[in-house]
RNA sequence: GAGCCCGUAGCUCAGCGGUAGAGCAUUCGCCUUUUAAGCGAGGGGUCCUGGGUUCGAAUCCCAGCGGGCUCACCA
């Protein structure tokens, strides 16, 4: 208890969140491990948003194991069971998949022939990019928990409050929808479909409902996989089954989960601590969807940045609308560092930073040596995505030597900041043709290093530039710069030349400059 | 209709009880080479408005005004 005052004045919001956890847990006095949870629905590829949950509910856990060395368990939740609505844009086979609408996602096959079915392949990528972040996590598929019976118990407890949860359920909805709603999807044992039917009749001894079909009662049972849950009601049932004790989601489900709360309690009273997220934005202020294509994906983060930066972007201020796009990336990469050279240099308490957060507690030894908006800057300078030079050039600018971490550390970020470079900076630089004057100096720049039998010093070079400088701007030097950076690069401003020359020696020099004036 | 978020420098935003901040933009100064991958210095604010709590409010509370998003099919 002592410790838990201890990290009361901590404001981070993993703390804030374990701490409600205690507190609630101290009136359980039970043994188990917490349960935390998040859900996926594996109809495309996975969401950042998806992943951005298990990544701050696995912030809180970390936070929890800080304060109170609390067991507890990840669940990701899978609704494979769920039927195929829309098909997805991102899946190589559109048409083949279009004839699979209505299917449990579990039952339809992967086109790409790489997985066992189409749910089996999103589950997949999901679990790859959690992966990538070494989450400890347990993965259950809604599926086998439907077939295996696992879910029977508590099915049957739904329909036995059958007519309660129809009473909270049917005021949310729509006339029209209020006809053929029912909590109970039964699944058609002849086409295999997720039926949203009516449902006629109740037998709660027996554990059955029946619909309608060709003027025929059909009857299921709802136990054993032959009929599922809507997603408000298998919420409510789901958290009761796997006695779930906290689950986040977005501020889009607000409603959704006030009402599967009051379905929770027919069954088991067990409603999970909560915790609502702000939905990202484009660039725009829009929401970010797959169908829109706006936004960017884990995968186009990943290009651009580190998982750190990941990281730190989906700590800071979970419950505020927040714009992610490219931009994002850099900003992030910078702020990163920052906040690790302050613990570093212990401007800052490990505690209190949200490095604590992104490392689960525990402060790497390095990281890259160079502000990343510096690094994109220098690529754009030199304008080249050869990663050798690159690094040559900021060992020339780094005066203290890189530890074996800060050598890997910063590779990884070159690599990182020629991505950007190449798709989002090269584009629009528009090297100029040179003038007359401008041609004839370079020429005798070419001229003149050719004439050198063996490599120069960049020294040499630099002299090099400046006499031909004088010549041609003798009032004032720095339009010269100017110029030749805006006829080799396309900006205006660059490294020494001399340097950079030198690193690149004379052949590739020489190229460059005949490349200039053709 | 209900819910959530946001109003802080020209722009994008951080700060969330204790002297108003960052990046970009802008203005000025500095290249015959020892870091132009720029560097240095400056200007710029009713912290949306009005009340309240407090010794003290951008920050907490209440009311209002703007802007945006979400839900009310499906998940």
């Amino acid at each position: 208890m002592n410790n838990l005052t201890n990290y009361k004045n901590i404001k981070a919001w993993p703390f804030v969140e374990a701490i409600k956890i205690i507190k609630k847990s101290e009136n359980l006095n039970s043994n188990r491990p917490i349960h935390f949870e998040t859900g996926y629905g594996p109809s495309g590829i996975p969401h950042i948003g998806t992943f951005a949950e298990v990544l701050r509910t696995n912030m809180v856990r970390n936070a929890l194991r800080e304060i109170k060395n609390l067991n507890s368990k990840l669940i990701t939740f899978s609704d494979d069971l769920d039927a195929l609505k829309k098909i997805p844009e991102d899946y190589p086979y559109p048409e083949k998949l279009s004839k699979y609408l209505n299917y449990p996602l579990s039952s339809i096959p992967d086109f790409t022939e790489k997985y066992s079915s189409y749910a089996d392949r999103n589950n997949n990528l999901l679990k790859e990019f959690l992966n990538q972040f070494n989450f400890d996590y347990e993965f259950i598929s809604s599926t086998n928990m439907y077939k295996s019976g696992n879910f029977d118990k508590c099915l049957l407890k739904i329909l036995e409050n059958y007519e309660n949860i129809m009473n909270i359920i049917l005021p949310t909805l729509r006339k029209e929808r209020r006809e053929s709603y029912s909590p109970f999807l039964p699944i058609c044992k002849k086409t295999g479909k997720v039926l949203e039917v009516p449902i006629k009749i109740v037998n709660k001894e027996k554990g059955i409902i029946a619909y309608k079909d060709d003027n025929k009662f059909i009857e299921t049972t709802v136990t054993n996989g032959n009929s599922k849950l809507q997603w408000k009601v298998d919420w409510a049932m789901r958290w009761s089954a796997l006695k779930v004790d906290y689950e986040m989601n977005g501020k889009d489900l607000i409603p959704s989960f006030e009402l599967s709360k009051q379905i929770a309690k027919f069954i088991y009273n067990k409603v999970p601590i909560n915790m609502s997220y702000e939905l990202f934005l484009d660039q725009n202020g829009e929401k970010i969807s797959k169908s829109k294509g706006n936004g960017l994906s884990i995968d186009e983060w990943m290009t651009y940045g580190t998982k750190e930066s990941l990281s730190l972007f989906m700590y800071q201020n979970p419950r505020r609308a927040k714009r992610l796009y490219f931009d994002c990336i850099p900003k992030s990469m910078d702020e990163y560092k920052k906040y690790f050279k302050d613990v570093k240099e212990k401007k800052q308490e490990l505690l209190e930073s949200p490095i604590w957060h992104i490392h689960e507690g525990t402060m790497p030894e390095n990281t890259y040596p160079i502000e990343f908006s510096t690094l994109i800057n220098l690529v754009t300078a030199l304008n080249t995505s050869d990663i050798p030079t690159i690094k040559n050039f900021c060992l020339l600018y780094i005066k203290n030597s890189l530890d074996s971490i800060e050598q890997r550390c910063l590779e990884e970020a070159i690599k990182l900041a020629v991505k950007y470079f190449q798709n989002f900076i090269l584009p629009k630089l528009k090297k100029r043709k040179p003038s007359t004057k401008e041609k004839e100096i370079i020429e005798n720049i070419i001229n003149d290093i050719s004439n050198y039998k063996e490599e120069i010093s960049a020294e040499e070079y630099q002299n090099l530039i400046y006499k031909y400088g004088k010549i041609i701007h003798p009032e004032n030097l720095r339009e010269w710069f100017i110029s030749l950076y805006q006829i080799l690069f396309g900006s205006d401003n660059g490294p020494r030349l001399g340097s950079l020359f030198y690193l690149y020696k004379k052949n590739k020099v020489l190229q460059m400059l005949q490349e200039a004036i053709k």
